[in-house]
DNA sequence: TTGTAGGCGTTATCAG
DNA sequence: CTGATAACGCCTACAA
């Protein structure tokens, strides 16, 4: 609860201010009980598990706790308990907008359960990551690793250890948040096929990226239930900037349509062709992944198969917290759906000229 | 309750071969102690600062901690010290992209001087933003708070419990990082002055945010000195949808030019006024704040004051850092460098028509 | 330089 | 239901 207009909050320049009896440091529970009139056990008992004592006791407890203005020592609680209120997240790259919709889904999750968030970033180094993993392994009760690339085992020790989440790939044994492409992508090469294409580039993602495989054999997928032609074109990497670099290829591809790996490689490879005095869509057609924040910013707007990130990182964080909290699950892949979103970008092909 | 973690699990990759002696738990200082035959507090001293031990069991200690795979045991560590190698930073809202520059700057300078990055966010509300900050006092060893929506005193308070940094705003006795907006504003408003503009809005963001003010005050002076007649408008929500609901407003103000508080409502301005066929830059010109991811994907791209967010993250942490290392600063405000990104949506006047 | 002993704030185990 | 009393893993005077 907000406390009401205690005492002083103002001593600029005067440190702390001094808690109930003595002068010091932060008040703990033996202050507590102290100030109540019992054994600090009592205090503790009280103060984690209401049920364990009198109504009575209870209730002068927490009028001194309140009185005093205490706080637990969270550290205090680990050393015994082993659990922190915290969750881990590790992203593959913070500058990758993608993932911005995965921070703020899983931040939110966890502090409406009251846990914390601590992210941390591989810089898409498979090393980084796993360094970054242990580290946090040692402070939260539970790791969320998204778009991960250090190799399945290594995930899998991880997990062995706390409870672990993995989004947008798939571990066995590891639970796994991964959006399920089919949907979209099967929306995407129909309407592309209504649209008179015939040939379709992929612009792939990382090596690595356990995602761009599965998006890249749902495009072979789909073209072939539509008798499309599909290729697959390599970026050097999944930014805009990769995306304005394999223009050059896009176009010698002789492909009328591409999908990207995400939408990063698609507003860079729009740019670039646009600079270059192709009409998207009437001369090529494009269409992107994720819909991230700024998709729509664009001229014409971007068509993609939306990966609702931000759910991603809710279920993430809802599955992991629940797993902590014993409401088991089965250790299982749960697939979010995509969809077409269908903009601007893409439409029928306009030959001759 | 909470079953055992007991049997070792797999280990596909054979991790590590039992500790010393046991075949439990995690390896403690006493695991290492026993190995290289020293006493528990050697190892403490040899593991935390280098120099206390003689080069010889320095190494030994450091083999055994090696072999056993040891991991210091952060919150045993962070009872005696209060010291936890952990930054907290709170945003005001995780759906802005404004704060992301800000998350990855200080999230980057965090690890690479080996601490982690606690993330959480206020949703605009200075109740929650205050309730975010008590929380994170407790685990945290400083304390970023980015656009924070709390009053000064609150502020001064907790910088008073351990060492804050706040960005966007400043508060007197607590260091700051905040954009100096004036150079930005003067080559704004001088190259819409010199686009025959006479007549300049401000679209204000939230009347809790010390930055608007600030930018509104730029651009009232900046007017001022190029002679040019300056309004104020108000928006509901600095947002997309905020600058599009604000649309109306600006047309029926007059004003042939608009700044708004940020980028955000900058897009959503233009989206709304391009709706009603109105022609940016030629009818309107648009100036938006901050220059976030995105902004140069509208058509036209958008004319922005840049302030470096990325950077204000990056140092943020590092002033937070130098504080608690002892390499001190004068208590003062950091301010880093705006600029015009003079792009599409702004330019010259078309009369008539 | 290294060992000894006490404590950091909570929780957990056992009596009472 | 409540009061003692050990851990928990590490740090740090103080002593040797």
């Amino acid at each position: 609860m907000t406390e009401p207009t205690n005492p002083e909050v103002a001593a600029t320049t005067d440190p702390v201010k001094k808690n109930g009896r003595d002068g010091k440091s932060k008040p703990t529970i033996y202050d507590i009980a102290k100030v109540a009139g019992v054994n600090p056990s009592t205090v503790s008992r009280a103060l984690s598990k209401p049920g364990r004592v009198s109504a009575k006791t209870q209730k002068m407890i927490e009028d001194a706790a309140a009185e005093l203005n205490y706080r637990v020592n969270p550290f205090a609680r680990a050393l015994p308990t082993g659990r922190t209120n915290t969750l881990g997240l590790i992203v593959a790259d913070i500058t990758n907008p993608t993932f911005f919709g995965i921070i703020r889904g899983a931040e939110s999750t966890a502090t409406a359960r009251d846990y914390t968030l601590m992210l941390a970033e591989s810089a898409e180094s498979s090393e980084t990551e796993l360094t970054a993993a242990r580290r946090m392994m040692a402070t939260v009760d539970g790791l969320i690793l998204a778009s991960p690339r250090m190799d399945d085992d290594h995930i899998r020790a991880l997990a062995g250890d706390k409870p672990v989440v993995v989004i947008n790939r798939e571990v066995e044994g590891v639970p796994c948040v991964v959006p399920d492409v089919n949907k979209g992508i099967g929306e995407a090469i129909r309407s592309l096929a209504a649209n008179g294409h015939k040939k379709i580039a992929y612009v792939a993602g990382p090596p690595q990226s356990w995602m761009s495989g599965r998006r890249w054999e749902g495009v072979q997928a789909a073209c072939e239930w539509s008798k499309l032609e599909a290729v697959r074109l390599e970026s050097s990497k999944p930014t805009v900037d990769g995306g304005r670099q394999v223009a050059r290829d896009v176009l010698s591809s002789g492909a009328t349509a591409v999908l990207t790996y995400n939408d990063l490689l698609a507003i860079g490879l729009m740019q670039e062709l646009q600079a270059a005095s192709v009409v998207v869509p009437d001369q090529i057609s494009i269409v992107g992944f994720d819909d991230i924040f700024g998709a729509d910013f664009t001229t014409p707007p971007l068509t993609t198969v939306r990966s609702p990130m931000a759910e991603c990182g809710t279920e993430a964080a809802t599955l992991l917290l629940d797993v902590l909290h014993g409401t088991e699950h089965p250790v299982s892949t749960l697939r979010v759906e995509t969809e077409l979103v269908l903009r601007g970008s893409s439409g029928r092909l306009l030959r001759g000229g």
